[in-house]
DNA sequence: TGTTGACATGACACCGGTGACATGACATTG
DNA sequence: CAATGTCATGTCACCGGTGTCATGTCAACA
């Protein structure tokens, strides 16, 4: 690989002119500068970053941590809108500043950070990202002041910087879109009662229902749990079974993510109730994939992860350059849209709603 | 940040002790070795990769570019399973191999490969993966020699080494499956015409056929294109209702993927036809979100996405520490393994297998 | 015509490590 | 006891760039 001496000589100059000519920091002769732009060329000549790094102390790189990282074996693995996202969004916003993007996958064991960040630190990363994989409290002890950190997806206890999706306000968006249609029966098949976001939704939930004078019932509210457990299916169908069969049966069944709507929906199609004519369905996270392939297409909560890497990123490179600047105490929160497909419609007029026939597969 | 001088300093020997201390390329007394580990935690000293890799000449990263890359604009974005994947395997290999990988995202827009790539070598990376979203082929054009490449999901035309998915073999494999199931009765909805995967797939589709004595009934397959169109559930309804109405019909349907099966559930309930009672359905990418948690289970054959990009960085590795090696000149094959879930089950007994009702939502 | 300043370029040290080589202390051997 | 080898450590140059400072040229100006 050449280098900037070999350019000079060939260019008959010294490697500082041509130096010059890489960076413009100086005036240089036309002629000069097209001698040492035709070596270059020649030469196939790229600087390295590596040796501009040493001396600018400035690496020009950004790490970022991924892989269900967390502090327990909770890991649901793959259960919502895959973090690759995240890592789209942030990675876009870095090409355009000129960082490059160095990642580390946890794959789940979340022992194996320490030597994560000794690698990072190795290369100088000048900022690192922490992505987690849903919404989750976790914590980390960085040697403190080590580096510039903004987590996404996550927050911890020592109120670094962080990014998050707005849970609660999504809920209550989309709450009001299902109170608007009409409903005044509805259903929440939450996600697991631990998840933060459970807690925030459910607040949205419940003062969308208020705002619409809709009574909440507590009857209509389940949870579930476990992603990918054989007794996950069980779990839901379960808790529709017990909605289905209230006195006063609810005409929408608000899910906590898509993954859980499309449960719903075989399992309300198996029982004879069809989406949406006689029940209505909304998912959350809008993972495209599932939204927009179920049939008929759902009607959803856009979990803005893209938009939340983007952010996370301008936030770092903020921290980065301007290291006096105050950083955000509370947590990013990130709003995402509603997405309105056919899988809500207003409720069916009829009283007796639905004629439910089928039974749990053994 | 502390330099290995400061630890010198500070432990009293020179530089070149602590380097030492630091490889274990040269005898250094106990006593010596005690004094530089204790100043090197107390200035918490991690030695620049930078600084070593100029003189070594060595970079230790591997470039890896990713994002829907190709020529034409047919991004089928979210179409199949995430990349994401391979991405896991390939950075487990290689997070044990001592190397780090350094990743782009070219949005889709392929006409921004050439300034990664630039970036890439100003990082001086050994070696570089190049993953797609599908298996395609792709057109790329590298100064030639300017670094190892190896190819992940695609092929070109200069016969770059690739490492590929087994299309046939496991479309093969789980047609075995269906047929042993006792159905001779076989429809298949494929991927687009002109994708490799369903050229491969349908030879291996046909392969099992023949080999468990089942005529291939060419009206009893068909192609469906471009995700994410409003048209394409009217394809697959389409085809479906074909299939459906064929005189002497289906007893199971084959899918191109997993999200194909997902809309093929929803219709076919939509039409009351039940899954697996009446009609079967695999699937193809073991799409864990979809094949999980589609109810029933899908029965599906795995994309090993993840153990490609374990095979791909294996084989960036040899190529790399032995440039001597001989490269695969053919593309390598990856096999995934067929997953049984509920949803294939031995067809139904009864001669008329269902009465179709509904018809496409306007 | 001598002075001044903008322009163009080069010499040299330095960034943080490591390879090649040299040196000094001590143990082993004939 | 001198010759030899091993161990432990240091010196110095170099990797590929860039910052600092010096130098040389030439046109404008007093």
């Amino acid at each position: 690989m050449a280098t900037i001496y070999d350019v000079a000589k060939r260019a008959g100059v010294s490697a500082k002119t041509v130096s010059r000519v890489l960076n413009g920091d100086a005036p240089v002769a036309r002629k000069t500068r097209d001698a040492v732009e035709k070596a270059m060329a020649e030469l196939e000549y790229i600087p390295s970053t590596a040796a501009r790094s040493i001396k600018s102390q400035k690496s020009g790189l950004i790490g970022l941590v991924t892989g269900a990282i967390s502090t327990a074996a909770e890991t649901p693995d793959h259960a919502g809108l895959p973090e690759i996202h995240i890592v789209q969004g942030a990675q876009a916003v870095f090409e355009g500043s000129g960082k490059t993007l160095l990642i580390s996958d946890t794959g789940g064991k979340s022992d194996r950070v320490p030597h994560l960040i000794r690698t990072f630190r190795q290369h100088r990363v000048e900022g690192l990202l922490y992505v987690a994989d849903h919404h989750k409290q976790v914590d980390l002890h960085f040697p403190q002041g080590a580096m510039k950190v903004v987590l996404v997806n996550c927050l911890d206890s020592q109120g670094l910087p962080a990014v998050l999706p707005d849970d609660q306000n999504g809920q209550y968006e989309l709450t009001k879109r299902v109170v608007k249609a009409g409903h005044r029966r509805i259903a929440y098949l939450t996600l697991g009662r631990s998840q933060l976001a459970t807690k925030l939704r459910l607040k949205g939930f419940q003062a969308a229902l208020k705002e619409g004078g809709v009574t909440f019932d507590p009857e209509l509210v389940a949870p579930t749990e476990i992603f990918g457990s054989p007794g996950e299916h069980q779990m839901i169908w379960d808790a529709l079974d017990r909605f289905l069969r209230h006195k006063n049966p609810p005409t929408v069944i608000c899910c906590g993510n898509d993954r859980l709507a499309m449960a719903v929906y075989g399992i309300l199609r198996d029982r004879g109730v069809s989406v949406p004519d006689q029940v209505s369905v909304v998912g959350y996270d809008d993972h495209r994939l599932v939204s927009e392939t179920l049939y008929p297409a759902l009607t959803t909560a856009e979990l803005p992860y893209n938009a939340m890497g983007a952010r996370a990123a301008h936030l770092l490179l903020d921290m980065i350059s301007n290291p006096e600047v105050a950083v955000p105490q509370a947590p990013v929160l990130v709003n995402g849209k509603v997405v309105e497909r056919d899988s809500l419609r207003p409720p069916a007029l009829s009283g007796q709603l639905y004629d439910l026939k089928g039974r749990m597969r053994p």
